[in-house]
DNA sequence: GGCCCTATCCTGGTATACCAAATATAGAGA
DNA sequence: TCTCTATATTTGGTATACCAGGATAGGGCC
């Protein structure tokens, strides 16, 4: 899940990646412009990977370029972390209503499998391993769905949600109903309903979504 | 809907357009290695843009980028197209639904004028002015859905599906069809029927991916 | 003769220098 | 004093040079 843990080879990717940490832990503040050259000094490298890492950013929607304009840090506020998972709900929507049709034997075999050490997991309170292992069990089902460019995006929008997921799902412990919603899933994938998978899964991820609605509310004014 | 239109201003986007071009012609085949360096010199720069360019094309989903290894083209086969269409008509949809719930009135009456627009576009003859019309009537459906992030992904979307559309479009001339799905869109947007705005979009969108499967059939064995 | 190891080359990643556009600033004119 | 303009400075875009990691080919070993 961790983009860059360990492996991480190339200065721009590794710069990206504290870059979008400082920006979702609201340490550049929103509307702040970022210079190249500044950025440079202070993590010691040349431009060419901030540049790079910046365009990287661009294309995550966490900063904005325009031509010979610097670089500003889009505005994070929770509102577009709840349209991220309203669109999210939709893809992953249409992953499980895809792979409802799909979907092989042996990956809904898989899925079971996935769908079980999330309850032993749970079962035997070890929730570190929680994360990785929900993200199988959904990812299972992007490709199940048959759906090569789907699978991306979701990914993609996974990935640039990713930070406030873990901080969400610290936040409040939702393991166990979350484990209820996957096995509603399941089942709705086995007798290959694909309206049904579709709206359990639509309605799994936004759950999350009312998350962010209720800690919103606790203390906005962020955005 | 054309990205690059006259007022370019970076070699890199400029770059990233002929490359785009390139690609979808054809004319570079999936799998085929960019070197960087013969790139360049192609086109008469240096190095700097052409890599500027390969990440956009990257994030674009055109071609694949991994560290240290040349840039090769994404099997850009009609499957691909597919499930980009898939996915379109399911963002599509989620903003119709949101739009039937969040539109305002104001927004509301606009969309009726361009539908109205478009049909005088298709009495009088002028089917050139059929594109950008078609975009500004599913152009307002986003800003109705008051949903930026979703807006900004769908854009996205379908600015990488655009040299296809027209393609499509020019091909089956379908204006006329798509101009009544219009209608049964923005009857269930002015009722405020979620559900039924968000199916009528659906398959008014996949009505295009319908077409790329009878294409498919006609002339398989691309990717 | 085939497989593995190594050396060389090739290519992408990075650093630096230069250029041009955009903005800020200061001065002159109204 | 305000505004318009011209200039200076800032800063992103581009070019070039250098470095390091991966790929391939050749030779040595089994």
């Amino acid at each position: 899940m961790d983009v860059n843990s360990g492996r991480e080879l190339t200065i721009a990717a590794r710069l990206a990646g504290s870059l979008e940490e400082e920006i979702v832990a609201g340490q550049l503040s929103p509307g702040q412009q970022l210079d190249e050259r500044q950025i440079a000094e202070r993590f010691g490298v040349s431009r060419t990977p901030v540049r790079e890492a910046l365009r990287q950013l661009a294309s995550a929607g966490l900063v904005e370029m325009r031509p010979r304009r610097k670089a500003v840090v889009r505005r994070l506020d929770k509102q577009r972390m709840v349209q991220m998972f309203e669109v999210l709900a939709s893809l992953e929507s249409l992953a499980a209503e895809c792979a409802a049709r799909r979907m092989s034997a042996a990956l809904l075999a898989a899925l079971a499998e996935i769908h079980d050490d999330i309850g032993r997991c749970i079962a035997e309170g070890r929730p570190e391993d929680y994360d990785a292992l929900n993200y199988q069990f959904h990812r299972i089902i992007y490709d199940g769905a048959g759906n090569g460019y789907l699978s991306e995006q979701v990914d993609l929008l996974r990935q640039h949600l990713s930070p406030y997921r873990r901080w969400l799902l610290q936040k409040m412990n939702r393991m166990r109903q979350s484990h209820e919603e996957h096995g509603r899933i399941l089942a709705a994938l086995k007798d290959g309903d694909e309206a049904r998978a579709a709206d359990e899964m639509r309605r799994h991820v936004r759950d999350d979504d009312r998350f962010l609605d209720f800690l919103m509310a606790q203390d906005s004014g962020d955005g």
